[in-house]
DNA sequence: GGAGCGCTGTATCGTATGTTACGTATTTTG
DNA sequence: CAAAATACGTAACATACGATACAGCGCTCC
C-alpha cells in the first residue's frame, strides 16, 4: 500500500524517463517543498522544461499541477500536526527492508561511542592536535585508511605540518626517522589488526612520537603504545564492521581543533576565514 | 527581535480590524498552510473577501501575496530541514562541551538523510552495482575521495573490476576511455563543487556511463547526468560540513550489494567466506 | 543502416490568480 | 446626533500561471 506521495515517486521512478526522474530527484531531495512552488520554479531547479514537469505528475496519476500540490499540502498538514509520528522512513516494509535495522545500529554505536567517551578526553585530544610544536602524521589500515585521509584533508588546511602516509609499507616506515617527540601520530586500526600497522606504531613510540589512536571497542593492541584511544562501535547487521562512528568522531575532532585554532586567533584560520 | 511570521502576526495582531483579524487567526490556526494556499482559498478559509486577505499580509510587511508565500516557504524548508531543534533533550548536558550538538546534528543529519531515502531506491542502486556486466569507477571530490575509497576498498573485494580513481585530474580523464555503457561510476561531490568533477561528469554521461551520485542537499550539477542521486544532509555546527551522513549511506549500500551477491550465490563470495 | 517510436523542449493559448478601483456599510468623533 | 473616517466587499482588470499542440531529436529495434 502507498500512503506517502514520496513513496508513490519512489515507487515509480524506475520506469520515468530521464527528464521526469530528474524531477523526481529533485523533488525528493527536498521534499515537499519544491513541490509547493510554481511549475516555472520546479522546472528550473530540476533543469528540465516546464511541460516536462507536468508530464511528470500526470505520470504520478493527478489530474493536474493544483491537485498535486493539493495532494502535498495535505500530506504536510497531517505531518505538521503530529511532529510524533516524523518518523524515519515509514516507507520501509518492516519485515523486507534491511537499511532501517542497519541505520538503527549505525546510530546506537554512536550514541554508545559517545557514551564512553568524555568532552574533556576530546578536548585533551584537540589540544593535542591543536598545539604546534611538531608535526601530524595520519594512517589507517585497509579499511580505515580513508579515514584517515579524511581528517587529513581537512587538518592540513587548518594547520601546517600535517601528512597523511599514503602507499607501501615501506614508504611510511621511511618516514620514521622524521618522528620525534613533538610530534603526533593518529592511527585508525579495527579488526582484523594489521601486523604492519602495529609493528609501524612500535616503532613510533620507541622514538616518543604522541600515539592517537582510532580501534574497535575490542581495542587493537597498539592501544599499548597510544597516549590516547578512541573505541568506537562497529557492530551492525552487515558482513562489514561499521566505522560510521569512528568517522562521526573523526569529525568532531576535527570541528574541535578547528574551535580551538580559532580561540587562539591563529593567523592561518584568519586567513582561512577569508578565503571563504 | 522576531524570527518567524507566526511571531510578527501575534505581535501585530492587536493594531489589526476584525476582518484581518479574522485572517490573522485563521492562519495561525493551521499555520502555515492556510498560507500557502491561493488567496481565494484562504479568505474562504477565513471567511472574508480577498481584499481582505491582501491588506493583512500588507500590514505584515510584504509587498505582495507571492512574497509572502515565499517568506512562509523558506520558513518552512528551514524548520523541515533541521528537525533538531524540535527535540529538546534534557538528557544532554546543556552547559557541557560542544560535542553533543554536533553528535545530535550528526544523528539527526541521517535520520533525515534515510528519511528521503527508500528502500528501493537503495536496492536499485545496489542491484546496479552488484550485476556485473560492466566496471564500476569511484570517484569523490577535495573531501569526499576518502568515501569513494572507502567504498572502493569494499566492493573491490566482493567482486571483481573497481577502480578508485586517484590523483591529478589529467590521470582519471584519460580512463574515461575504458569506459562505456555497460559500466558505472560513483561519484562524490558535495559544495563547493568541484568543476573538474563536473566536466569528468559529463564526459562520463555522454559516453553512457551510469552515474550514482552522492551529494548534499543541494544537489551537486553533476545530477543532470546521474541515473541515481543520493541526497544528504550535511549541516553541523561547525566550520566544516559533515559527510557523516554519505558515510553511513555508502555503507549501507555495501552492505546491501554485498548480500544480494550473496543471494545470487556468486563464487566469489563463497570463496570470500573461506577465508574468513 | 534505416524506419519507427518515445522523449523533450519551444511556442502558443486560455484561464485562474493576484491586484486595484470604487461604492457601501460600519464605526468613531466632535 | 451628525459627519467624517475607516473598514469591508463587489466587480473589473492585467498578469502570470498551467496546459497543450507541435516539431526536433535521440534511441531502440529490425
Amino acid at each position: 500500500m502507498i500512503s506517502s506521495i514520496a513513496e508513490l515517486i519512489s515507487d515509480r521512478i524506475g520506469t520515468m524517463p530521464a527528464g521526469e526522474r530528474r524531477a523526481a530527484q529533485t523533488l525528493i531531495a527536498n521534499y515537499p517543498l519544491t513541490g509547493l512552488k510554481t511549475v516555472a520554479e520546479f522546472s528550473i531547479a530540476a533543469g528540465v522544461s516546464s511541460p516536462t514537469i507536468l508530464r511528470f505528475v500526470a505520470r504520478l496519476g493527478f489530474q493536474n499541477y493544483p491537485e498535486f500540490q493539493s495532494a502535498l499540502q495535505d500530506e504536510l498538514a497531517a505531518q505538521l500536526q503530529s511532529p510524533a509520528s516524523r518518523t524515519l522512513n515509514p516507507a520501509s516494509p518492516a519485515g523486507g527492508g534491511a537499511v532501517s535495522p542497519m541505520l538503527e545500529a549505525t546510530l546506537d554505536n554512536m550514541r554508545e561511542t559517545f557514551r564512553h567517551l568524555s568532552d574533556k578526553q576530546l578536548a585533551d585530544i584537540a589540544a593535542r592536535l591543536a598545539e604546534r610544536r611538531g608535526k601530524t602524521f595520519l594512517i589507517g589500515g585497509r579499511f580505515t585508511d580513508p579515514l584517515a585521509r579524511y581528517m587529513a584533508a581537512h587538518l592540513a588546511i587548518i594547520q601546517p605540518d600535517v601528512y597523511h602516509l599514503a602507499g607501501q609499507e615501506s614508504i611510511w616506515r621511511d618516514r620514521l626517522i622524521d618522528m620525534g617527540k613533538r610530534d603526533v601520530l593518529v592511527i585508525f586500526d579495527i579488526r582484523r589488526y594489521q601486523e604492519s600497522l602495529i609493528r609501524f606504531a612500535e616503532k613510533a613510540h620507541e622514538r616518543g612520537v604522541q600515539i592517537v589512536l582510532f580501534t574497535d571497542q575490542w581495542l587493537s593492541p597498539i592501544a599499548r603504545f597510544a597516549r590516547h584511544v578512541i573505541a568506537g562501535r562497529t557492530a551492525v547487521p552487515s558482513a562489514w564492521d561499521s566505522s560510521a562512528a569512528l568517522f562521526v568522531v573523526a569529525e568532531t575532532l576535527i570541528g574541535a581543533v578547528t574551535r580551538q585554532l580559532e580561540a587562539a586567533g591563529a593567523k592561518r584560520i584568519r586567513d582561512l576565514e577569508s578565503l571563504r
